[in-house]
DNA sequence: CCGGGGTATGCGTGGATGTCATGGCCTTCA
DNA sequence: TGAAGGCCATGACATCCACGCATACCCCGG
């Protein structure tokens, strides 16, 4: 068979397998089987008369054919999309809905912040969100689900992938990362915390081997972690009962609850965080241009609110 | 089945059938049967959940939503075929080339000097082009199988189909019928016909139903029809050997024969014949307004060759 | 060396898609 | 008015493809 009357249901696979990173993932995704996807793969690459994908113990990666098929699979896959919207009678996807992809911090406080602002500014304007971890952001952007995504950067801020073209990134902001305790606790009187005086105590960190997420980077012991969590409420309210510390974001201050206290570090170097707006280079439609000023909008204004 | 994942044959099919008018003439040409074909409308219509195509005892004619689908199928097989042609390593597809369709009369002089020139003053353009009948030319831009296309138009002048979105058409010339005859006939000496002049002569025709083709379509008498023929130099070359005459667009003259002349006719209505350069709606790439400054320019150099 | 994450593949079955042949409808022409 | 010839639809097949299931395989980490 040859690539020019492959299946469409074989690119719509595709794509989902490049934003998912998985043929597993992309066959639960789709509901199919593991095995049907390996097919799928399997016909598309035979028909492209390439390998489209590196196989890998983790997944799979694109190679640079994959990255060519996935491409025009986006664009082709969404022309059908579209085609199907208008038959069925529906606003045609409209031009004036942004897909804005998140990850999880900066559901707390930055777009909630910006949304309401752009939804009062701009109502015509509807964003579709979604949260995701940094990787699954990327490589939605990079299948065409995602028009723009906030993502998180640390030193040495490389860039989100090194796959071409190469991603559109534009630091919202960079703040420095602090550290979240109990109100109550005698550290929290003052206005910042000696780095000295992080030492001995216990940690409320991410899940899995996000470890580092949730424990101060500089630390010259052996952390003690005490309780892990995903979620930035949940881990909030453990620091407020007094079951351990945390880092948060600058960002996060205004949205803590009551009973937890953020402070700035001294000593050691400072963490440094960045918040990077990405999406794919190309001409930037307006919806997406005013939704990202409304970011950046947010972030000015997250200035003025007490710092801790 | 869903329209969103129809099969990219059916809309490879179905561009076909817009495009030919007939599942017939789709399928011959597709190297499928007429009944392949039936069926894999029928399947893209149950898909679409809508009628495609109207059925009509000449053929098939696009519904509104079969219009619909035809816009989106046709950028759709056309993204498909440029992963295609990139995957080969082909060159895709040159945003420089255009692709041109004419009515037979064009390709004897318009088409050549204008490809000409253009050659000379962009040699980076490449023209594609391809002759068919006026309603093959109107089905094919809107199928998107060519960019541009010179159509024929005859008085009342109206635009060349009545569907929407409306064909852009900009007349390139409008030039009177004229009369070809033999050099040596005795009304060959003048500079001019009279009307009352052709009559009881013996025409040369277009074949079929297409006699109006090539007898004047002033007479008051019925025409004897000698011979009929499709072909330009071989009508002529009938004329030239005293078996007929036969009308001609003004624009030919400067390519007929030897052993035949091309007169105006006077008396009676000016027969006049225009030519429409024909797109669909929407901005104009640049090697096709080049090719339309060319086309332009020719018809303005053919002005000041002898005209009979 | 086993368990758990990935992907590939043998096997059986059902559905989709071809061809062939036929039938219905319409127009044209003798 | 009947026969012919254009068009499309459809019933009866044959074939093949793509699915699910189960299993094999590979690699890594504890």
């Amino acid at each position: 068979m040859a690539f020019t009357d492959a299946s469409l249901v074989a690119l719509r696979v595709f794509r989902e397998v490049a934003e998912r990173g998985t043929l597993t993932a992309a066959a639960a995704a789709l509901g199919y089987t593991q095995s049907a996807v390996s097919r799928q793969i399997a016909a598309l690459e035979r028909a492209a008369g390439a390998a489209l994908l590196e196989r890998r113990h983790d997944g799979v990666r694109l190679t640079a054919a994959g990255r060519l098929v996935l491409r025009h699979a986006a664009a082709v896959v969404d022309q059908v999309d579209a085609a199907a919207r208008e038959l069925a009678g529906l606003p045609s996807e409209d031009e004036s809905t942004v897909r804005l992809g998140w990850f999880a911090t900066a559901g707390a406080w930055l777009v909630p912040q910006a949304l309401v602002s752009l939804g009062r500014s701009h109502p015509s304007i509807t964003v579709v969100t979604r949260e995701s971890s940094t990787p699954a952001l990327v490589r939605a952007l990079r299948a065409g689900t995602l028009d723009v995504a906030l993502i998180a950067s640390l030193p040495p801020f490389r860039a989100p992938d090194d796959e071409t073209p190469a991603l559109e990134a534009e630091a919202l902001v960079e703040r420095s990362l602090q550290v979240a305790l109990p109100a109550s606790h005698p550290l929290a009187r003052n206005d910042f915390i000696d780095i000295a005086d992080l030492r001995g105590h216990r940690w409320i960190a991410g899940p899995g081997d996000q470890l580092v997420m949730g424990v101060w980077p500089g630390l010259d012991e052996r952390p003690r972690v005490a309780h892990t969590a995903r979620d930035w409420l949940a881990k909030l309210q453990l620091v407020a009962a007094g079951l351990g510390i945390t880092t948060v974001p600058a960002g996060l201050v205004a949205v803590v609850p009551a009973g937890v206290r953020v402070l700035p570090v001294r000593g050691g170097p400072s963490e440094q965080r960045r918040i990077l707006l990405a999406r794919l280079p190309g001409p930037m439609p307006e919806p997406v241009a005013r939704l990202a000023a409304a970011l950046r909008a947010a972030v000015v204004e997250s200035w003025h609110q007490p710092i801790g």
